[in-house]
Formats: C-alpha cells, sequence, structure tokens
DNA sequence: GAATATTAGTTGTTTTTGTAACTAACAAGG
DNA sequence: CCTTGTTAGTTACAAAAACAACTAATATTC
C-alpha cells in the first residue's frame, strides 16, 4: 500500500470536513440520541426554537439549510413527545408557529449545557486565537456570513 | 424571532462543521453523483485505490473510519461497474485485494483532476497561512494525526 | 374576481444507511 | 488436531434520508 500520487484525500477539504464533521459530533448525538430519542434534525429544531422562541417551519429550514420535509417529520415527532406546540398562525393559515412546551424546554436546557461543555472541551484542543479563526472559517465555508 | 440565549448554534463546532462540510461537498458531489452515478462512499473507495493502488476492504475502511458494510456495498456496486477489481488474496482467503481497472483509472484520473480544481477554489477564500492552519485544524478534529 | 401561479407543509415511495446476525477463513491454546 | 475465539466480508432487516407528488392557503394577473 504504496501512495503513488501527489493529491492527497487527507488535504482534500471536502473530505476532511466530513470527517471533522462526523467525527467531532459523535460523542454528542450519542447523548441526544441514546438519551432523548431524538435525531439530529429534531435537536436541530429544538436548539432553534430555544435560542429564537417562535418560529415556522419554514424559518427553521431555512435558517437550517435543512429540506422541508425533514423539518416536516421532526416537528411532527416532537409535538407528539409533547417537546413543541404548534399554533396555525393569524396572518397566514397554511402556516404554523411552533414553540417549546415547557417539557421541551427542560430538554433543550440540558442539552443546551451539555453542548456547551463539549464545545468548550473541543475547542481546549486549540489555542485562544485558533478557534475563533476556526469558526470564522467554517462559517465563510457554510455560506452562514452571507 | 428575537434571539433570547447566550449560546448560539452558529458557533457550536459540530453544528459549524455540519455546515461547512454539507456545504462545501455539495458542488463536488453533484459531479460525482450525475456525471458517474457515485455514492460518496464509492468514490472514497475509487480514491483510495488510485491513491494507495491495491488496498483490501478491510484497510479502506480503517483509513477512511467507514463501516465495513458501507464498504462492502461500495465495493460489489463498484465492482459490478468494472470500476475495480477483486482478487482473493493469497496469505488470507478471507480478505480481497481490491484495485482500480483501467475504466476505474480513467474515472479516477477525470474526479481526481476535479477535486484538485474544486480544492484550490475553496482555498482561495483563505489567505496562504488559514489553509493550511484550517487543514491541520481539521484533521485534528478528525482524528486523523493519531 | 375568476384563473393561474406560488407557497407552507404533508404524505407516499424509493434509496441509502445502520445494526445485527451470519458464513467462511484463520489463530491460539490445550 | 480440535475446540474456542477472532477476523474479513456479506446479507437481511429496520431506521432514516431523498425525491416527487400532493393539499390547502395565499398572491398575482388579467
Amino acid at each position: 500500500m504504496v501512495k503513488n500520487d501527489e493529491f492527497d484525500l487527507q488535504n482534500f477539504l471536502p473530505y476532511l470536513l466530513n470527517q471533522a464533521a462526523e467525527q467531532s459530533s459523535l460523542e454528542f448525538q450519542r447523548i441526544y440520541k441514546d438519551r432523548y430519542g431524538l435525531l439530529r434534525t429534531e435537536w436541530r429544531v429544538m436548539f432553534h426554537l430555544g435560542m429564537y422562541g417562535e418560529m415556522t417551519a419554514k424559518q427553521i429550514g431555512a435558517r437550517a439549510m435543512t429540506h422541508k420535509t425533514k423539518i416536516s417529520r421532526a416537528v411532527s415527532r416532537l409535538a407528539q413527545r409533547r417537546y413543541i406546540s404548534r399554533t396555525r398562525s393569524e396572518n397566514d393559515r397554511r402556516a404554523e408557529v411552533l414553540a417549546l412546551t415547557p417539557s421541551g424546554q427542560s430538554v433543550y436546557q440540558e442539552l443546551r449545557g451539555i453542548a456547551e461543555d463539549y464545545d468548550a472541551r473541543l475547542d481546549r484542543r486549540f489555542s485562544r486565537g485558533e478557534g475563533a479563526l476556526l469558526r470564522m472559517m467554517l462559517r465563510r465555508l457554510a455560506g452562514l456570513d452571507d
């Protein structure tokens, strides 16, 4: 198994990003999955509602760059578990305003705490300035600053 | 939709990494998917074989941190399309030695060229040192340097 | 203000992935 | 050797994602 080529997969950004993303999600994923039975899109919905209060499925989808069918299914599962409430919007009766219920709030608070710790732990691998620079570069790549 | 909380999802590393990975893979993915009908694990297998020559499924899996069932399925689809050959190993008759066929080689060459261009293009968003630092940090997060 | 297009969200169907159980070959210990 | 354990890879089944077609409400245009 001898490398016979200049190109290196291990330096190809999309590959590297995917590996880093997968690896760094693993531990946190295990927590929201095993402990709360949540899927990735589900905790994302929870976090958006936790951070911004009321939002529609559409708004969440736009912000999280997630397809509406994924959001729709996440929302109905979360509503079933009474983590979120759905209220038909006054101005536009196609849309529903979503919000965390009290029990959703408490799950969110716990997960948020875990996320903060986890993030801080990942961050400890980098020096003060590096972490900020990394986030800046990732935001640029993700197109979040546009 | 007012932010009411100090925690910011947009700075949470696992989230950010996932978004950046997804976003930066998108264009390249469209190429290997639409143009060559390859799945992500499939092009990964192709790239590993292209870079290292002969490898077993096990070796590819270890290097790409990919589960053996995913590799197994990728390998059988690639073999079906005659992009790779499978030869039972001399020393260990459980294992198969995989290699690109000539037509696999040519697909690999094309994709590799596209990947190089694409990577260079992503890289142009960063200054000289930044790109190298980013890769270094990602490798650390991915656990590739261990 | 009816006809047409657009939008919010859902549902159904097909791919792809994850997980567990399996087969066949090898390794070690007695 | 021959039992027990491990390893390479496959297969079967369940969970999740992708994609297309749909319903119902709202906008637009003539």
